[in-house]
RNA sequence: ACACCGAUAAUUUAACCGGUCAAAAUUCCCGGCCGAUAACCGGGCAAUAGGGGUUCGAGUCCCUUUCGGUGUACCA
């Protein structure tokens, strides 16, 4: 007879197969409909729950995103998912940068006249164009299982926040820490546009390198005693021989020492000023053997201060000052130096009152009162710089220099440093850099703590930020220039005016009114004039903000002004981005904020490496191993992407492949068929009828119990400190475990036991509360598979959705060590036994473990534990038919211990047909001759 | 150039403050089961990047080399 159909064996429509993708396109569309974020948001509003602020800092709106940015928001949504579920209001805005150069960019190569165009009519496509870029990483993130405020995300270029930027500027219009100045700024002659730290990278170039005799002018027999009628020349050395032009001086460090070498060149003898330490080996490095120069006199820098040199080419003095930046690892311990073209230049230059001068336009090409070089491009007048030296003899040599130089972040073009007026923050007004390095360390949780070293080091070094950019594609500095003599004007009252207009017509309206609109119309200040020369005739300044102000200023336009946000949202709770970010927005924000005396935008700033192959390196299209989110998606599903968030560590470097995916769906594949086998297991139990209560379950179950709450308050405590690839690491290791252990002993008792018998109710009560565990903690990091999870789950008063359920609190006395060490001792016992049964095995004398009987002899300590369990327990636990305890004798030595040991035999009786024990009461009924009488009972129970 | 981070079996992750023979799982090999079956169970193989040092004891601390990543930057 076939007694399947008295079995209770599993039963469930969960299936086996995932099938994510088809899945996982059904849900998100069920989450659209019933607007599972605005519900969730809702319900923790309505039950006053406390909040929990995340601010999403805004991807830039260009191109589709990359597994860096899936990462990073899946990284948030695992936050927000628990957060939720942990009982807490977190309301997640998710943010675009929408304006900057990038779009621009891309907007004039789409043009085909780009100078034809209004800058009006520009701004329109540049908006059209972030815009479309905005639906479409919206569409890629909720893909991802991202869920927020995306019906209403903030968008920087959104009326509102533009106006917002623009009052964040005016507070330092106000407290004075905006100003003006003509310095040098990196400078893109491509982009033609200015560029702030954040914009530059730094990559290999190959450049010139000379050295450049400058002829001394002034009479030095002050200061040194040297042979009459001979020439005396400083000696420079430069890669940039374009700067040449714009030289002005020669700096020198006032604690070197320099001497005046005296060299035979074309049989006239000449004398070279050098520092000490390097004239020999630079005398060498020119070509003069020992004995074709010689040391003269060495005097201390400072004696050559305001002497005069020639300018090689240009008719023009070039002086000696001196300068700390001078150093001696390199050249020749005498610096050509361009206010115009270097900061270190400018600095010194301003000391001794030289202008910034700068001869070049904002495509990079010289002037046209340039001598000789007038209307080439810098780089390509290098060449020519270099045979105007060689033509005039002030060319001592000519070398080529690899170096890492900076290059333009969009177009990858080298950058030239440049003097222009530019609009700055200043890190000195106010202490802004004393105040952000002391509110980042004493205010700021850094995870990992590295990341404070690193903002507080760049915060140190940073010059003030220049935030002036020559596009059009931005928020305007709402600045005015006196028509007649040039004085700007720049006003805290009007630029708060301006504000409230680009709040009803965007900031297009700054490029389609001009300056008399904003002074007069609008009736902001009647009759201003020029605080220089009195005129009333203004222009409207045509630069616009940094892009890097626009998402800095974020958290005052979301956290404080944002209806959703005002007076819960500042400062955020956390910030979370890759760690590019402490020179990017953690940095600005920090600096705005700060700066405008909001204090610090967040409490705590979470940073993530970056994605990498799985040989370490950086994906890049020229290496060919970059993978779009999007593969990954099709052919795994987003949970196995997600899972792949949460399974790495994501403070170092985050490996993927498709080796690594594939491995990762097997470990996928295990916790889905585990809950799968539970729940099939529980196709019959109702928990609020059929429940166990906790103090009459079984041992082994209580023992369960114990472990799944032990797994709780782990996986709660390792998603509190964001270790997600701890709590996949957990739920991994307890769904093997427990499939292994527990599932596989009770399989019998599941089965073959009535339905509503005790020893069933005690195991399903278990299954039941670890399914409950287990689905819900699988929850942030799977959101798909744990959702189908909960549907087939059968609870009474759950809600339809798992995102709308919380954790369970744990009871305390769920957790007991005492009887969780004496199961953990019974493991070791069973691995004994466990092993005897394989020997047994390979030896053919059984099969199955079924078959066996186990006699145990076993050690003093052993035998007492065994003693503290029932027989038929123990059967159990190893699975097995029968079985005996002895005390061991005295073999079985093994570092003065006594191991017990297990002896296999074929099990005496019958195999029953039914629950595949051997038993002895097998044929022994005349009812059911082929069972046995555990089986029969429930049999005639059954009828 | 400098600073920081990282390197654990074929793969991915563990190992608290330095403490016994470095723990899992996947892959692979061997076997069982055929009532979770594109499943389940048992067994086996296999690693601290290289070299030094501190220590009774080092994957863990220090130095160094190699590789990878990130950041900083006045190489004029």
């Amino acid at each position: 007879m076939d007694y399947k159909n008295t079995l209770n064996l599993p039963s469930t429509d969960f299936p086996m197969k995932a099938n994510l993708k088809s899945t996982e396109e059904k849900f998100l569309k069920e989450w659209d409909e019933i607007s599972l974020y605005e519900k969730m948001t809702a319900k923790a509003k309505e039950k006053n729950f406390k909040t929990f602020i995340l601010h999403d800092g805004p991807p830039y709106a260009n191109g589709h995103i990359h597994l860096g940015t899936a990462l990073n928001k899946i990284l948030k949504d695992i936050i927000i998912r628990f957060k939720f579920m942990q009982g807490y209001y977190a309301p997640y805005i998710p943010g675009w940068d929408c304006h900057g150069l990038p779009i621009e960019h891309n907007v004039d190569k789409s043009l085909k006249n780009k100078d034809s165009i209004s800058q009006v009519e520009k701004r329109k496509l540049c908006r059209k164009y972030a815009a479309e870029f905005v639906e479409i990483q919206k569409a890629e993130f909720k893909r991802l299982g991202s869920i927020g405020r995306y019906d209403n995300p903030y968008l920087t270029m959104n009326y509102s926040y533009e106006a917002d930027t623009v009052r964040k500027m005016a507070d330092f219009i106000k407290n004075g820490g905006l100003y003006r100045a003509n310095k040098p700024i990196y400078w893109c002659s491509s982009c033609k546009t200015a560029l702030a730290e954040a914009e530059v990278e730094y990559a290999e170039k190959t450049s010139p390198s000379i050295y450049v005799k400058f002829k001394i002018k002034s009479d030095l027999s002050d200061v040194v005693k040297l042979p009459e009628g001979k020439n005396v020349f400083a000696v420079i050395w430069t890669t940039t021989p374009w700067t040449l032009p714009a030289n002005l001086a020669i700096s020198l460090n006032p604690d070197f020492n320099y001497v005046f070498a005296e060299v035979n060149k074309n049989k006239e003898k000449e004398i070279y000023i050098l520092e000490e330490s390097l004239a020999e080996e630079t005398l060498k490095k020119f070509g003069f053997k020992d004995n074709e120069f010689k040391i003269l006199a060495e005097v201390n820098g400072k004696k050559l201060e305001s002497k005069f040199a020639m300018h090689p080419f240009i008719n023009r003095d070039s002086i000696l000052i001196l300068g700390q930046h001078v150093k001696k690892d390199t050249g020749t311990g005498l610096v050509h130096t361009a206010p115009g073209h270097g900061d270190e230049d400018y600095a010194v230059g301003l000391k001794y009152n030289l202008p910034a001068y700068a001869p070049v336009n904002n495509e990079g090409i010289f002037l046209n009162d340039v001598d000789f070089f007038a209307g080439m491009r810098v780089f390509d007048s290098n060449i020519h710089v270099i045979e105007k030296l060689k033509e005039i003899g002030a060319l001592v040599l000519e070398e080529k220099i690899e170096h890492s130089y900076p290059h333009c972040w969009r177009c990858k073009k080298p950058l030239i440093l440049r003097s222009t007026k530019q609009w700055f923050i200043s890190m000195s007004i106010n202490n802004l850099r004393e105040n952000a390095l002391k509110t980042v360390k004493e205010n700021v949780k850094w995870i990992p703590k590295w990341g404070l070293d690193r903002i507080s080091g760049m915060l140190e070094v940073r010059p003030d930020w220049c935030v002036s950019r020559q596009r059009s594609w931005g928020v305007p500095i709402t600045a005015f220039y006196c028509k007649s003599c040039g004085e700007p004007l720049i006003d805290y009252d009007i630029t708060m005016k301006i504000a409230d207009e680009f709040e009803k017509y965007g900031a297009d309206i700054w490029f389609e009114k001009d300056a008399d609109y904003f002074l007069n119309e609008t009736k902001i200040k009647k009759h201003i004039k020029c605080s220089k020369c009195g005129s009333e005739e203004f222009e409207k300044e045509s630069d616009i903000l940094d892009v890097w102000f626009d998402s800095g200023v974020s958290y005052f336009c979301v956290l404080k002004n944002d209806e959703d946000m005002k007076a819960i949202g500042f400062p955020a709770d956390l910030y979370l981005e890759g760690s590019d970010q402490h020179r990017g927005w953690f940095h600005s924000s920090l600096l705005i904020a700060i700066g405008s005396q909001d204090g610090t935008p967040y409490k705590s700033v979470l940073t993530h490496g970056f994605v990498v192959d799985s040989s370490g390196r950086k994906m890049s299209k020229s290496l060919g191993n970059v993978i779009a989110p999007d593969e990954i998606i099709n052919k795994y599903g987003a949970d196995i992407l997600r899972l792949w968030a949460a399974s790495e560590d994501y403070k170092n470097d985050m490996r993927i492949s498709n080796e690594i995916l594939s491995r990762l769906s097997e470990g996928y594949r295990k916790i889905r068929n585990t809950i799968r086998f539970m729940l099939g297991n529980l196709f019959d139990f109702d928990d609020t009828a059929d429940a166990v209560k906790f103090e009459d379950l079984n041992d082994v179950d209580k023992y369960e119990i114990h472990n799944i709450s032990l797994l709780a308050q782990n996986l709660s405590r390792h998603y509190s400190s964001y270790d997600f690839h701890l709590v996949y690491q957990n739920i991994y290791k307890f769904v093997t475990s427990f499939s292994s252990f527990y599932l596989d002993v009770s399989k019998d008792s599941l089965y073959v036991e009535a339905k509503n018998s005790f020893k069933r109710r005690s195991i399903q009560t278990v299954l039941h509360y670890g399914l409950n565990i287990l689905i819900k903690y699988s929850g942030p990091i799977l959101p798909f598979t744990s959702k189908e999870a909960w549907s087939y789950f059968n609870k009474k008063n759950k809600e339809k959705e798992l995102a709308f359920e919380y954790f369970d609190e744990i009871d305390e006395n769920f957790i007991d060590f005492e009887l969780a060490e004496r199961f953990e001792k019974l493991t070791e016992i069973r691995n004994i036994v466990l092993s005897s049964l394989e020997k047994a095995r390979t030896e053919k004398v059984i099969g199955s473990s079924l078959e066996a009987l186990v006699i145990i002899r076993a050690a003093e300590e052993d035998y007492k534990l065994l003693s503290e369990f029932k027989i038929s327990e123990l059967k159990e636990i190893f699975i097995v038919s029968a079985l005996q305890i002895e005390k061991l004798g005295t073999t079985n030595e093994e570092n003065g211990e006594f191991i017990s040991e297990a002896i296999v035999e074929l099990a005496p009786g019958q195999k029953c047909a039914r629950c595949w024990t051997f038993s002895e009461s097998v044929g022994t009924h005349n009812d059911y001759n082929d069972i046995c009488g555990r089986c029969r009972d429930v049999l005639i129970d059954l009828k």
